[in-house]
DNA sequence: TGTTATAATGTAAACGCTTTCATGATAAAA
DNA sequence: TTTTATCATGAAAGCGTTTACATTATAACA
C-alpha cells in the first residue's frame, strides 16, 4: 500500500500538498492539484484511515469516520432493521460502523465499551438495555456524542429517538375491540423495561377508552425472552375460560405463543385472536397472516445516525427527542370474537 | 483519557516501560510492574487501540485486533448466525468486526472493500457473491488473511468454510421420498450461485438413487429471493397435477412458498409437503413446524474466523477446506404422499 | 523599480503507541 | 578487585496522517 510520502515523490511535491489536495483545500495551485491526482491514481493510493483517526485526535475533530452501535441482541429482527438503518447512513457519509452484540451476557458490556472507547470512536448508538444505562450515562457526561435507540435514559440528556410504544399497543388493543373481542389477554415483557410499561399502559388505556374492565387475570408478565411466550400464553389458554384474544409485547413473546397456540390445537382466529407487537419479514407467510404492529426499525436506526453526526459537528445544540408511530399491519390473524 | 505519558509520569518511568508492562513484556522487574499498574489503576488508563494499530502497521504485524466481515444479505437469518459466530469468537479475543452488509447495491461493493483496507484490518471473512470474486481473489493474493464462507473462491487458494449443501438437499429430498412422495418439486435460486447447483444436485442425485426420473417441469430456476419465492410456487400450485411435495433453495424462497401456498388455499401438508432450506429460528411457530435443512451459521461463523486468527499467525501455512454438515430438522410439514 | 499583500508550498511537530538500540545497574565469575 | 554476562530501563525513531507555522513565488501597487 502506499502512502502519503510515495505519492509526495511521484507528483513531486511535500506531503502537506498530498495531503490538502486529498482534503480538497483551496490553498493548492490548480495544475499542482492535477499533478498529484494522477499520482495517486496511478499509484492507487487511498489515505490510511487509521494514520488519520489518530491525527484527528489531536483536533477532537470527531471525524474518525467510525461510530459504535450496541446492541442487546441481534437475533431480534427489529435490532436488524435498526443496523441496516445506521450502517447505511454511515456509510453514505464513508463512516464505518462497530456493531457491538450484547446478547445476554453481562460481562461482554464493560468490555465492549471499553473497546469502542480505545477505539476513539466518533460516536454511539446505543440501545440503552437495563444494566448498560449507568455507564452510558457516563460516557455522555465524558462528551462523547451518543443517541439512544429504543428506550431513554433517566436522568441524563442525550438524543433519542423511540417508537410511541403506548400508541402502538393502544391501536392493536383497538383493533381487537373494533372487531368485537372483550377477553383481550396482553404478555407482557419485564415490568423494569420502559417499552414493556409503555405498551401496557396502551393495552389498558384502550380498555379503559372502551370501557371494557381491565382482568388482571388476562395480562401475564414474562422476561420478554421465547420461553416466557411459551410458558405464559400457555397459562392464558388453560384459563377457563379462555381468552378470545392475544396482544403479544414483543416479536419472541409472540413466537413462544404461536407455537404453543399450535401445540394446544387452537385455530387462529377462530379460537383465538393473535397481535403481536413487532412486525417481521415473514409475518406474512404464516397461516394465516399475522396482524402486528410494526416498528420502522431502518428509519429509527438512519435517524438516529443523522442525530448523532449533527451532534458531531455541534456538541451544544440542545438534544433532540423524536418519536416515530408504530403502525398497525392489518392482516388476517384476528377475525371476530 | 490518559495515555502513556500520563501513566508514566506517575509511575515515574518511562514510556517504554509501561508499554512493557501493558504488553506482558516479561523484562520488567515486579516492583516496577506493580508501580506502573496502580497508576495504570489509579488513571483508568486504557491503551489507544487506534495509536496501536498504527503502530503495528510497521512491523506488519497483523494483530491491530480489528477485522472486516463481508455480507450479502443481513436480513437473512443465516448470515446474522455467521455475523454472531465471528463476532463472538473474535470478541473473546478482544478483536473487534466491521461489519460490511451489502445488500442489492453494487456501488457499495469498492466502497466498503477500499474502506475496510485503509482500516488496516488484519483480516476478513467474507461471503463471496457474485461480482465480489475478482476483488477478493485480488486481496487474498495482496497478503490481506481472508478467509471465505458459504462459498469458494474459484481459482484463488484461500480458506473456507461451508456447508455441504449437496448432502444437505440429498436428506431433505431423501426424507420426502421416504415419505412416499414422488412428484417433488425444487425452487432454486440462481444457477450461477455454487450453492445453489450443489443443492440442485443433491435433489437430483436423491431422486437418482431412489430411481425416481427426473421431471424437468418440477423443477424452477428464481433469483434467489422472495418474489421468486412467490411466483414459482405459484406455477407449480398451478401445474396439472400439481407436486405433492415442495423443496426450497433457501429461506427467502420459504417464505414466498409459505404465502402463496396459503394464499392458494393449499394446506400444509396435507395438499402438499414443504422442506425448506435454511432453518429460522422461528420455524417451529410455524403451523405446522416447518421441517428444514439446518445450516450451522454460528459454528461457521466462529469457525471461520478461528482459520482466519491462525493465518495471521503463520501466513504460509496450507490452506484448510472445513465443511459442516447441514442437519434435516424434521418437524410436521411433511406428511405422506 | 521596490514594497507589500497574497497565494502556494514546504517543514516539522503532534496524535499514542511499539520496539530497537544504547545504557546503566546488578550479580556472577575470575 | 576487575571483568563479563544478564537484567532492567530509557531514549528515540517510526507508523501515516493533519495542520500550524515558516518560507518562497507571484501579483498588485506605488
Amino acid at each position: 500500500m502506499s502512502n502519503l510520502k510515495d505519492v509526495a515523490s511521484l507528483a513531486a511535491v511535500s506531503i502537506a500538498t498530498v495531503s490538502r489536495v486529498i482534503n480538497n483545500s483551496s490553498l493548492v495551485d490548480p495544475k499542482t492539484r492535477v499533478k498529484v491526482q494522477n499520482a495517486i491514481k496511478k499509484l492507487n493510493f487511498h489515505p490510511n484511515r487509521v494514520a488519520r483517526r489518530l491525527s484527528k485526535l489531536r483536533m477532537k475533530e470527531g471525524n474518525g469516520k467510525i461510530i459504535g452501535l450496541v446492541l442487546p441482541d441481534i437475533n431480534n429482527p427489529f435490532y436488524v432493521d435498526v443496523l441496516r438503518g445506521v450502517e447505511d447512513y454511515a456509510l453514505k457519509h464513508e463512516y464505518v460502523v462497530i456493531t457491538c452484540n450484547f446478547g445476554q451476557d453481562e460481562s461482554r458490556e464493560k468490555l465492549y465499551l471499553n473497546i469502542l472507547q480505545s477505539e476513539s470512536i466518533d460516536g454511539l448508538v446505543v440501545v440503552p438495555v437495563l444494566g448498560l444505562e449507568e455507564k452510558v450515562s457516563k460516557m455522555v457526561e465524558s462528551g462523547l456524542p451518543i443517541v439512544c435507540v429504543d428506550r431513554e435514559l433517566t436522568g441524563t440528556d442525550v438524543d433519542v429517538v423511540l417508537v410511541d410504544n403506548r400508541k402502538g399497543a393502544y391501536e392493536a388493543v383497538q383493533h381487537l375491540i373494533r372487531l368485537g373481542h372483550k377477553r383481550i389477554a396482553f404478555i407482557s415483557g419485564l415490568p423494569q423495561i420502559p417499552t414493556s410499561v409503555e405498551r401496557l399502559n396502551g393495552y389498558r388505556d384502550a380498555l379503559h377508552a372502551n370501557k371494557i374492565p381491565l382482568d388482571e387475570k388476562l395480562v401475564k408478565y414474562g422476561d420478554s425472552m421465547y420461553e416466557s411466550g411459551l410458558r405464559l400464553s400457555e397459562e392464558l389458554l388453560k384459563s377457563e375460560p379462555p381468552p378470545t384474544a392475544l396482544f403479544t409485547g414483543n416479536n419472541l413473546i409472540t413466537l413462544g405463543a404461536l407455537e404453543m397456540i399450535h401445540r394446544s390445537g387452537f385455530s387462529i382466529p377462530k379460537d383465538i385472536a393473535l397481535v403481536g407487537f413487532d412486525d417481521m419479514h415473514w409475518s406474512i407467510s404464516l397461516n394465516p397472516p399475522l396482524t402486528a404492529v410494526r416498528q420502522p426499525g431502518y428509519d429509527i436506526g438512519k435517524r438516529a445516525t443523522e442525530l448523532l453526526f449533527q451532534r458531531s459537528g455541534d456538541l451544544k445544540r440542545p438534544t433532540a427527542k423524536v418519536i416515530f408511530n408504530a403502525e398497525l399491519k392489518i392482516r388476517n390473524s384476528c377475525g371476530s370474537a
